[in-house]
DNA sequence: TTGAATGCAAAGTTTTTGCAAAAGC
DNA sequence: GCTTTTGCAAAAACTTTGCATTCAA
């Protein structure tokens, strides 16, 4: 290991993700870390280029092209989801262990509110079963005004 | 009026267009309608790709960039929606007036299955009212394996 | 006749890839 | 030492745009 992991919040991120390189012989790097430790830093839904720009400041300062390849690698071991919010680009967050998440997202501020509820959560495994299908996983975003851009308005 | 409407289906669809034009102050033409044609023949998620391919055999075989600019419009008139199904094209599809649906998509063969639960459309009006936010729309898709592809496996 | 639509190619964006050099194990 | 990773630039993939021409109203 070339650099101590130090988002003491997200050990169990680091864990999964030392585990995942070991099986698939991967090999850590600084320059993977640096990205990481930042992208955990930012905990929200961050773009290459965002979190590459953040980067910049960085003593590590990583290309472009390795924050993609890192991002990709993360997603490849289960610990990102990527979506796209239709403005071209796409955007990573931390896929946590147990408690999944959906987003309501404002239209005007593109201010992005995660919530959870477990009704939906039921409904959906329901709604799954009849058609026969294994739910592996879900994305449940919701498009709207949010208060302070009605207050606005 | 260059080319008469033949999809009666959606009759709905086209005098909707119709409006926006008028409204929008725009012209009518031969590509525009053979896309959309095409478009609503074929009753699916589609993209732009997909799409000029199909009218590559159609004798007004219309530009890949009309194509784009017909799709964009489609969407300013509030006729379809796009989606990014995380490969990378975006893909259309008609958004029909009342009936919205969700999709149960198979992460193996990408077969897209599409579904209706008020129960669920009902929770997520609570939600975005506990938010306060103002909802337009939403978007649900349930990733997992189709019943097909769980036999093969 | 006037403004919009088209086709083509060029440009724009976002993301991936090739390759030589550097780093990890 | 052998293999992976990196950085850079080039390429790729998808979409938009500029411009001269054609077409609709």
């Amino acid at each position: 290991m070339s650099t101590k992991p130090k988002s003491n919040s997200y050990a169990w991120f680091w864990e999964r993700l030392e585990q995942y390189l070991a099986k698939a012989q991967l090999k850590q790097s600084k320059q993977r870390n640096v990205i990481i430790e930042e992208f955990l830093k930012l905990e929200a839904h961050v773009s290459a280029e965002d979190l590459y720009s953040h980067l910049k400041s960085s003593d590590q300062n990583p290309g472009l092209a390795t924050v993609y390849r890192t991002l990709n690698l993360l997603k490849e071991a289960g610990l990102v989801d990527q979506k796209q919010f239709s403005d071209g680009k796409a955007v990573f967050e931390v896929l946590h262990p147990d408690s999944h998440h959906d987003h309501l997202i404002c239209l005007e501020c593109h201010q992005v509110i995660e919530f959870h509820n477990d009704q939906i959560e039921a409904l959906q495994e329901e709604i799954a079963q009849k058609y026969g299908f294994a739910l592996k996983h879900h994305s449940l975003d919701l498009f709207g005004t949010c208060p302070h851009c009605l207050k606005k308005a």
